[in-house]
DNA sequence: TAGATTGTTAATCGATTAACAATC
DNA sequence: TAGATTGTTAATCGATTAACAATC
């Protein structure tokens, strides 16, 4: 296996890897509340459309679909904001959590410009999140060039040269499961240290890389599971009443 | 909102939910487990491939990049099987995990053609996982009848009868947000008890329905944080060094 | 003040993992 | 037998959530 070190296999980003900084301030946003940002976001904007200035963490976890006690603790690890017996202020909220996401705008270069790779070039999602695709690489020289969603496709013999030409700091691996190994190699070796992986394989990172994985079939069986002990719990309901 | 009821929040099936039937054998796989199952399978039909008979849970867990400790573990939810000195039967095991995950081939529905739902209809992984996407449901009338990897796309007011026609058990909603929730409840209308949402909002359903949510965009964001805090702490240390 | 809502505590729950007796 | 590996136990950890004092 190339790459060594840690192995991603689906889960949660490593454990214990809450950053503590220099000035002994740490980090430690949780893995589970960090999720539940982004969706946080998204309600907060809604309201905000409406004209709407202040929300109750009740009201907040009715538009994220969570429990009131959660939301609360989640935003406790930004830093406590709130008024008691009033509620959180809207503008406010939006920018802590930006902050706490990053805020700025940061660039994505995707690997692979086959259909999960063309359709993730033009997902609205990434744009609206702040993070353009500015970079499509693929290994097929006849596409060398041709543009997809506004962006050139570049051969992946200059991956680098790309990267660093267009500062992408996040890499998405869209490349077939026998490429995805090499890609993420590749990527490393160009300097990013944060790869989206959407290949349904395991690839090896040094520690230092942040990899999430993105596995759609596993979704789905998930769901088939849950389908299938449904029906058999149905089938034995109708032979037993 | 429409739908009432369970609301879903990308996160992880309602707990306790694990289904006892009837004679009282409970089939309670955790759903941290279950998530791994397909990923182990994967790594079995690898090794299958090479000729190999028997694996112990040190190369399972090297192939599912996970700890050999998880690997025992989970495998013990399905009743045990491994000899003890020697490792597990590749074939047995796949025949296991594979009836425990729901066998059988189970169709799929995706409904919204756009870039998603159209790169989704030619995943690979679906098909290869036993989830043929047999029908394609838009509300653009201009699509209707047009072939999208080899299906004929259906206008979203029939889309109960093509359930119905092709025994659709599983959804997958790619549409845009706005139309989200009345898409999952015609599914749900429709008979389907298993739906799978890409749209990024929050939907409701009864809680009889399993939904889960995959969240590309949020995937970056999370990302975006590390990269974030990454960044800032490598800008502190050189500040202090 | 009275009502509403936060921020935090503490109990609980599920998941992880090292360790080891059982056993092939 | 001796070495290897399982299946299970128990400690640990992170996440969830009800409850409530603090306070707007």
């Amino acid at each position: 296996m190339a790459g060594g070190g840690r192995t991603s296999d689906g889960d949660l980003p490593v454990p214990g890897m809450g950053i503590v900084r220099p000035d002994g301030s740490s980090s430690p946003i949780p893995e589970a509340t960090l999720a539940r940002l982004p969706v946080y976001m998204r309600g907060l904007v809604e309201v905000a459309d409406e004209g709407i200035t202040t929300v109750s963490s009740r009201q907040l976890a009715d538009l994220a679909g969570v429990n009131a006690a959660k939301v609360r603790k989640d935003l406790s690890h930004l830093g406590a904001h709130g008024k008691r017996g009033v509620g959180y202020d809207v503008d406010r909220l939006l920018a802590e959590i930006g902050g706490a996401l990053g805020g700025s705008v940061k660039p994505v270069v995707i690997v692979g410009a086959g259909n999960l790779g063309r359709a993730l070039s033009r997902y609205d999602g990434f744009i609206a999140g702040g993070f353009p695709v500015v970079a499509i690489v693929d290994s097929d020289r006849s596409l060398e060039g041709q543009e997809i969603s506004g962006v050139s496709v570049t051969h992946v013999d200059r991956m680098d040269e790309v990267v660093v030409a267009t500062g992408c700091r996040l890499g998405i691996v869209a490349t077939p499961v026998h490429a995805a190994q090499e890609v993420v190699d590749r990527l490393v070796a160009a300097g990013l240290r944060s790869i989206l992986n959407f290949a349904p394989v395991v690839v090896s990172v040094p520690p230092e890389v942040q990899l999430r994985k993105v596995d759609l079939a596993t979704e789905l069986q998930i769901l088939g599971y849950y389908e299938h002990v449904r029906t058999s719990s149905e089938a034995s309901e109708q032979a037993a009443g």
